[in-house]
DNA sequence: TTCATTTATTAACCTATGTTAAGTTGATTC
DNA sequence: GAATCAACTTAACATAGGTTAATAAATGAA
């Protein structure tokens, strides 16, 4: 039975990889957890690791001028998680990731990430990959926010991402959106109105 | 005196390159004029090329289930345009990109966007780092949707990018900014009538 | 030049979401 | 198990931006 982090790399470039090449990878991660309410990163910080998530939950955000946070990204077992922009440029993080609930994650530094990069291209497409798709999801993402309004989007949110809705407080459900707690809660009450 | 493509690569590169590096990634291109109006991608279609703009003005753009357009991306001379998910994937388009102005492109279908990222560790790095960006002005882009009204969007979007406002028409600016034209209309006269 | 088309402006009215504030529920801590 | 705190709900009111529609200005074609 493969691994949550074998199926997620073979799901992703839609190819099988060999016992070798996964073994080669996995060992230049290491696993670690944390609490909940912990910081993995805060804005300011270099990020030095992409994290896969084992068990658990946690999210990114980007603080306003106001000091008003604003979720990015959730990510559950099975996802990966980082500043890419500051992994990749040495920059600082212009935002900041977050436990929800006490998490177990596989972490991968740049160091290993390079040589895993160079040694397997496999992993390379992997990752190039993954930053496609999320560069794909955004774009969607942004699309639908001018497109729709708050209530399609909290119904596609929820179509979409169940688990997302069982695990993650409403106001940061709320604040993915781009909306304010009050208007989620009117919302959820209205659309269960209707049924 | 660089070249405008050569002058983009290295700035985004952070470091020059040498003759012999730049003229093997301009051989891999080739160049095309499109006159206005033009569509050099349709949604559905597949992508396979990546665009360099030398002169004139496109625009990328999404069609919602009502076919409204979403404007998603402007480019004038010294920007890349494409539809990124469809080149690297060989999946169907997901937007369209259109010309605004007569345009004159240097273009890299994908064979020789493998050859030279292959043959070149610049290149491969640069394309890297034209993803990263992206990906991270996209981030950005959503936060400050979802936190800043519309006033704020224009002012900000006017300051950053003075050329667009000239050559790009209000309607499409509007829809950049999830607004519609005549609330665009109402926020300029009112900035104006403020100074 | 004239006509037709597209783009931009303006204004009256409408609606979704924000704001403020109070109350409720649930979780955490001592 | 009481006390405290954080999350959620509800409601009244305010407002940014949408809608509709009419007009004006700019652009392009004949």
């Amino acid at each position: 039975m493969p691994s949550t982090l074998r199926a997620n790399i073979e799901k992703t470039i839609q190819q099988a990889i060999s016992d070798k090449e996964y073994d080669a990878f996995r060992n230049f991660m290491f696993e670690k957890t944390y609490d909940k309410k912990i910081h993995l990163l805060e804005e300011g910080d270099k990020c030095n690791y992409i994290y896969f998530i084992q068990e658990g939950a946690c999210y990114s955000y980007i603080s306003d001028l106001k000091g008003d946070k604003h979720a990015i990204q959730f990510s559950l077992e099975g996802y990966w998680i980082s500043d890419l922009y500051s992994f990749y440029s040495g920059n600082n993080a212009i935002y900041s990731i977050e436990t929800l609930e006490p998490l177990s994650v596989l972490m991968l530094n740049k160091e290993n990430f390079e040589k895993a990069c160079c040694s397997c291209p496999m992993i390379d497409r992997f990752f190039r990959i993954l930053i496609q798709n999320a560069y794909v999801a955004l774009q969607y993402r942004l699309a639908k926010t001018n497109s729709e309004d708050a209530e399609h989007r909290y119904q596609e949110f929820a179509q979409k991402y169940p688990a997302f809705v069982q695990r993650i407080p409403q106001y940061l459900i709320a604040s993915y959106l781009g909306i304010k707690p009050q208007s989620l809660s009117r919302i959820r009450k209205e659309s269960t109105s209707k049924k």
